[in-house]
DNA sequence: ACAGGCATACATACATGAATGTAAACTTGA
DNA sequence: TCAAGTTTACATTCATGTATGTATGCCTGT
């Protein structure tokens, strides 16, 4: 039954790229065909090449409905106009990026970009994580650089090392959970594993991290 | 003019394995042909159909060729009469799998394995990893805990944690570095990170690691 | 030692199937 | 009716696996 209302054809579009999620996910990108997601979402590869260029635009259009999570991450820690202590506020971000990150959407997507496709093969993954990723380690490594500067950060670790270690542990968590998110609680262990980092690296010079009572102050800047 | 001898028998299978890691490189796994091998090694099909079964067959060959980082780390912890600390242990072993990475062979495999090839594919990634993750995993946590017995791991660090971080480090930083090898040298940047990593959680009884003589306080456990 | 015979180490040819992209038909909402 | 949305049909491309061809190295009997 061709030719739906506008907001049917909407929900065809989604429903493939719903279809596509399970599918990229259970057989790899390279190895699903237009038609495998076309009868998974009830319609026909018409549908597709309707809606999608190709294979690669589909792709494309299915890695933007989730905004990915290290980006999000970034615009979380600048979230409100209350300034926070740099650390606590890096803290917070990677925890949110973290819950982010189990949202069914976001981990099924994830789990493809991470263990269902290719580099070179219908997208490019590389230059779309290598952009990612230097902003990241960008915006990252400032609030490190302040956090030395003001010395929450403990002074022989230094800002860049501490950035790279920080986002090396959680690029790896991804990837090591997402390869088979049952076998552990992300929701307990990740938490753990961030707060204990940031445990390591801080010092405190009154009181903890605690819940949010973190201080602010310690404005003398040591230079 | 077929039919060599055995020896160049062998060295054309070695120059078929060179030719896979090279063009699974650029294209990808699942988008090289058999042929672009064959060629790329100045033979055709029909020999790669001798030595291999299949892409798959020729895939797992190529891996047998590098021994897997992470499996090495763990025969090396354990290498000689002499015992040492379980944390300077694991560092050692730690930095030595990452000097292993930087050899052409490891790197250009590794960077297949992470960035170049499907999970269901044309072999089974994700079960391959699987296993060396949690081999590598049950004997790694055994030396934190032992570490966390002795006092040499500060009390505050839960070994199972200390355990995920260190590989989460570590996976997070091959995947990071082998997207683009050329962005930060690898060489300085790794064991900085991973020496950074064990100063922070280790409590030294009377001398530091390498160099540094740092002492770690601030082991006023807060909360 | 050497002449056959056989297995080896490839190359070539072919049959098959599957995925792609496009064009044309169809069907219904506006 | 017109165009958006979807189906069906078709031509093309391409990789795969296999079957076959073939020349050479190696071995064995004498």
């Amino acid at each position: 039954m061709p030719k739906r209302t506008k907001a049917e054809a909407e929900a065809t579009r989604e429903a493939l790229l719903d279809a596509a999620e399970v599918i990229f996910l259970e057989r790899g990108v390279s190895r699903t065909s237009l038609e495998q997601i076309a009868r998974q979402a009830g319609m026909t590869r018409g549908a597709v090449y309707w809606h999608f260029k190709n294979k690669s635009d589909l792709f494309h259009a299915m890695l933007d409905r989730v905004k990915m999570p290290l980006r999000q991450l970034l615009d979380d820690v600048e979230d409100p106009e209350r300034p926070r202590a740099p650390l606590e506020s890096l803290r917070l971000a990677t925890l949110h990026a973290l819950a982010r990150l189990q949202r069914p959407r976001s981990r099924r997507v994830h789990t493809i970009l991470f263990h269902c496709c290719e580099s070179s093969s219908d997208v490019d993954i590389l230059d779309l994580h290598q952009k990612l990723s230097d902003e990241c380690f960008e915006t990252m490594v400032e609030r490190f650089q302040e956090a030395h500067r003001t010395g929450t950060l403990v002074e022989s670790v230094e800002p860049e090392i501490a950035c790279r270690m920080l986002m090396s542990m959680f690029l790896g968590l991804m990837h090591d959970w997402l390869r088979g998110p049952d076998r552990y609680d992300i929701g307990e262990i990740g938490p753990r594993i961030i707060d204990t980092f940031f445990e390591r690296i801080t010092l405190y010079p009154t009181a903890g991290i605690g819940t949010s009572s973190a201080p602010t102050e310690s404005s003398g800047s040591v230079q």
